[in-house]
DNA sequence: AAATTCTACTTGTCTAGACAAGACTATGCA
DNA sequence: TGCATAGTCTTGTCTAGACAAGTAGAATTT
């Protein structure tokens, strides 16, 4: 991977210009899909237009089928294209855009910028899921949950309030870990490693608790996250993660 | 697409339990991909362990080995594994965790909800970069920009107001589209169909026009996307998407 | 003892051909 | 005219084999 591009990197791109002698072969389904995205850039194909076949890629190209589907997989992968069995494939109307959003690991996200990060455990303990939680979380009404509210610090400025509930049946050793140390994401990452999510993403006011344990006007816009963990139908957890909205917000790219 | 499920469909999973006569036949690399999917779900292979190489599931599952790297290959996609030449392939450190965030052309995204839109176009005019803006979206200060302030409605309700400037290289005939019709979104990518985008997302308070076009009291957190938009390292489009946090979040899911 | 070479195993990629199944079109029949 | 059928083009998937290249450890040489 720190090499000099060869045709097996997919990632094959120009280097800094000084090695430009040696010429970055791409590999040939890298070619082909190279060649096609370049024509969608330029509107040679314009969205819902017929693209060329494969086998007229192949032709054109001189290579076999496979690796002319694989550049044409992994471009319908990355929503360039629209691929129909019987039909054809056709450029994509781009009217919705994905990006890759990541949620990371708070803890891990602050000592990536080089800070100090630590939390201060306000509520640890077990509760009954009221009759507002339980269809939230996914449990009938009534059955114990852990409940956790912990505020996060970046450089000792309260950057986030994570208030959590977790599935003793996913987690029974939850309320012994010591959430100064790891993170409640990174330990039920631990315990359950796979799972499924949903979440929201939405601006509001904090409640009032939140606002004094931030250490904010009770009016400051916040960031807040509700998220629901499922690991194959079975609810994990739910958690509300506040952060005041001068101190955090969310930054991505779209690549398609 | 929309028949029985056979053994070309990838999406194959077991239907109501009605139809649960007619076996939901997976193909094969679907099989070996649910396989291992399945074993990380459970904890088979934690996060760092080596995994199956490409020779003992062609073994275990008497498939060529196209099928298998076909399975390994879209794990590595989808972040669930990490393969390494030479080495392996091992269970992926799932610490950062993404999902897809798609950001749609709100007209359409309001009509897919079956709701009327409706936009009020408050400016639309050439100015020139100010120092501030010029960095911002990328072009010199002092050159000409279009810059367009729309506010779109869902069902007669303000849902965003729309501060947008635009490169007249990329679109010169920008300011004679009617954007009571047709979304800025939706015109751009016709002008320039494939691009790439920096975006950001925040809470914070909208400003006092903001506040006044959208019909909320100042003091109502507003979720805000600052999105930059650029073809090619031709900056396309700045834009600042201000929403009422009360009528409108973003929502997404997981689903490694 | 240190450096080098060899070997076994891994992933990365490609080929040439095959069959299946969906979608459209032209044809033949009633 | 209306309908069924055959043909053609498309994508979806699989096979069996091949070579390249990266890694690690064993064997050999210096």
């Amino acid at each position: 991977m720190a090499f000099n591009a060869t045709h097996n990197d997919p990632q094959a791109r120009a280097s800094s210009p000084a090695a430009a002698a040696v010429a970055p072969v791409k590999a040939p389904y890298a070619m082909v899909k190279g060649y096609l995205k370049q024509g969608l850039s330029v509107g040679r194909w314009p969205p819902g237009a017929l693209m060329p076949s494969e086998s007229e890629l192949v032709a054109q190209f001189g290579v076999s089928r496979m690796t002319v589907t694989r550049a044409l997989r992994e471009l319908q992968n990355d929503g360039l294209v629209t691929r129909v069995q019987g039909l054809g494939t056709y450029a994509a109307h781009l009217f919705r855009v994905s990006s890759t959003l990541t949620i990371r690991d708070l803890h891990e996200e602050i000592t990536a910028r080089g800070h100090r990060h630590h939390a201060q455990v306000h509520l640890a303990r077990q509760e009954r899921t009221s009759a507002v939680l339980a269809p939230q979380i996914g449990l009938p009404a009534g059955v114990p949950v852990f409940h956790t509210l912990i505020v996060h610090f970046e450089n000792g400025v309260p950057l986030q309030c994570e208030d959590r509930f977790v599935n003793p049946a996913c987690a029974p050793d939850y309320l012994k870990t010591d959430f100064t140390q790891i993170t409640p994401t990174h330990y039920l990452l631990q315990v359950a490693p796979l799972w499924e999510a949903q979440y929201a993403i939405e601006a509001g006011a904090p409640s009032p608790q939140e606002a004094r344990l931030l250490l904010i006007p009770e009016h400051e816009p916040c960031l807040i996250i509700v998220r629901r963990t499922v690991n194959r139908d079975i609810p994990i957890t739910l958690a509300r993660l506040v952060h005041p909205g001068s101190r955090y917000r969310i930054e991505g790219q779209f690549k398609p």
